[in-house]
DNA sequence: AATCAATGTAGACAGCGACTACATTGATCG
DNA sequence: CGATCAATGTAGTCGCTGTCTACATTGATT
C-alpha cells in the first residue's frame, strides 16, 4: 500500500500514513505544533480527510500513544524472549529493552508520556496501558518469588522497577539531557543492573 | 496585589495571575486546551494583554516549567534540610520530597515533563533545569563517597537516583487512584528506601 | 508638572478544529 | 454483470486562536 500514496481518489492507508507522518512532525516540531490540517497538506489530501480517521487532535494523540504502548510491549517481550527463561535475566532485558525502544522511538514514547492523555479517557488506550503494565508486573512478581526484595510489597517493588526505565527514558530523550553519552548500551546496561542485578547470576 | 485583580486599568500582577490560572486550566482541562485568549477571558483582561508577558504559548509553558523547577528545587532542598546532615538521609528525603511535590503540584510537574520544552530551547529554563540537576548530583556524589555504589560511574548512579522519583511521579500523577492513596506517605517512603536505603542507618 | 516606559486595549488577518453536504470508489450481492 | 452501499475523500463554512500593529492609560522619574 505504500506506493498507492499519491494516485487515486482514495489514499489506500491514510490512517497509518497519518500516524507515521505525525511521529515525524512530533519529532521535529513537537506535539503542540502538530495539526491535522498540516498532516493533510503533507500527505496531499484535503483538510477534512484526516477527520475520517481521527475525529480530533486528541483522538490522533490517543491513537499514537496506543500504538506506542503496543510497540513498547512487543519490544520488551521480544527482549525478554531473546535471553531465555531466568526471570531475573528476563526482567533485566525488559528494562533495557524499554529504554532502547524509547530512545529509538522518541516521538511515540513522548506521546505515551503526554500528561493530557489521562484526561481523554480513551478505553482503547487504557486497555493498551494496562496490558503493558500487567506484563511488567508479572515479570516483577516472578523475580520476587525468586528472592527479589521478597519482603517488599509487590505494588511498591513494581513501581520501583518500572520507574527506572521510564524516568531514565524521560531524561535521556530530552534533547539537551544525557543523550550524548558515549556508550549508550553500556549506560543502559549499568543502569538496569542497579534495579535488577544479574551479573553475579550470569557470570 | 492579589486584591487589585479587578479594579484598575493595569492589573497589578498579571504575569503571576496568568501563571496561576494556567496551572488550574492545565489541571482540569490539559495542556492542549490551554489558550492565551482563554486565560485573558478568565482574568477579565483583553485578549492581547497576555502577550505583554508571554509572547506565545511556548513562552508561557516555558515559564511554568521554569517556575516548576525552581519550586521543585526548593522543595527538595527544604526536605533535605529538615532531616539533618547525614548525606544518605538527606538524599532519601530529597527523593521523597520530589515525589510529594509532584503529587501536590501535578500541573507544574506535568508541564516540566512536557516533551516539547526541549525544542523551545529557552536559556532560562535550561538554567533552572541544570541548577536542579546539579543539586541532585551533588547530593548523590556525597552519598557515593560514603559507600553508595562506590564502584559505579557517578553519571549512571545519578541517572538511577533521579529516575525513580521522576518515573514514579509520572506514574502516580497519571493513575489518579494512587495519587490520593491513603498510605501515600508509606508508599513513597518504601519506594525511595529501595533507591537510597536509610532504615538500617537511622534505627 | 511633564515625560516616558510599562502595560493594557482594540482591530485585523491567517491558520486551525470541527462540522456539514456532496463526490468517488471498491466491495457485496441479486 | 451491473446495481447498491458503506467507506472514504472533497469543498465549504464558522468560531476560536495566535500573533501582529496601532493606540490608550497609568505609575514612576525627574
Amino acid at each position: 500500500m505504500s506506493d498507492a500514496d499519491q494516485r487515486s481518489y482514495h489514499h489506500g492507508d491514510l490512517r497509518q500514513a497519518l500516524l507515521d507522518r505525525a511521529a515525524e512532525v512530533i519529532q521535529s516540531r513537537g506535539i503542540e505544533a502538530l495539526t491535522l490540517r498540516g498532516l493533510a497538506r503533507d500527505l496531499k489530501v484535503s483538510h477534512g480527510a484526516p477527520n475520517r480517521h481521527f475525529s480530533c487532535k486528541a483522538d490522533l494523540l490517543t491513537a499514537i500513544a496506543t500504538e506506542g504502548y503496543s510497540q513498547l510491549m512487543r519490544a520488551t517481550l521480544s527482549a525478554a524472549n531473546d535471553v531465555g527463561n531466568d526471570p531475573w535475566v528476563r526482567l533485566n532485558a525488559m528494562g533495557q529493552g524499554f529504554v532502547h525502544w524509547a530512545l529509538n522511538n522518541t516521538a511515540q514514547f513522548n506521546t505515551t508520556m503526554h500528561p493530557d492523555l489521562s484526561l481523554y479517557e480513551s478505553a482503547e488506550l487504557k486497555q493498551a496501558t494496562e496490558a503493558f503494565r500487567l506484563t511488567i508486573k508479572e515479570a516483577v512478581a516472578a523475580t520476587q518469588e525468586l528472592g527479589n526484595h521478597s519482603e517488599e510489597d509487590l505494588e511498591t517493588l513494581n513501581l520501583f522497577t518500572i520507574s527506572v526505565p521510564m524516568g531514565a527514558a524521560m531524561l535521556l530523550t530530552q534533547k539537551d539531557g544525557l543523550a550524548t553519552h558515549v556508550k549508550r548500551d553500556k549506560l543502559v546496561a549499568d543502569l538496569i543492573e542497579l534495579v535488577v542485578p544479574i551479573r553475579e547470576r550470569t557470570s
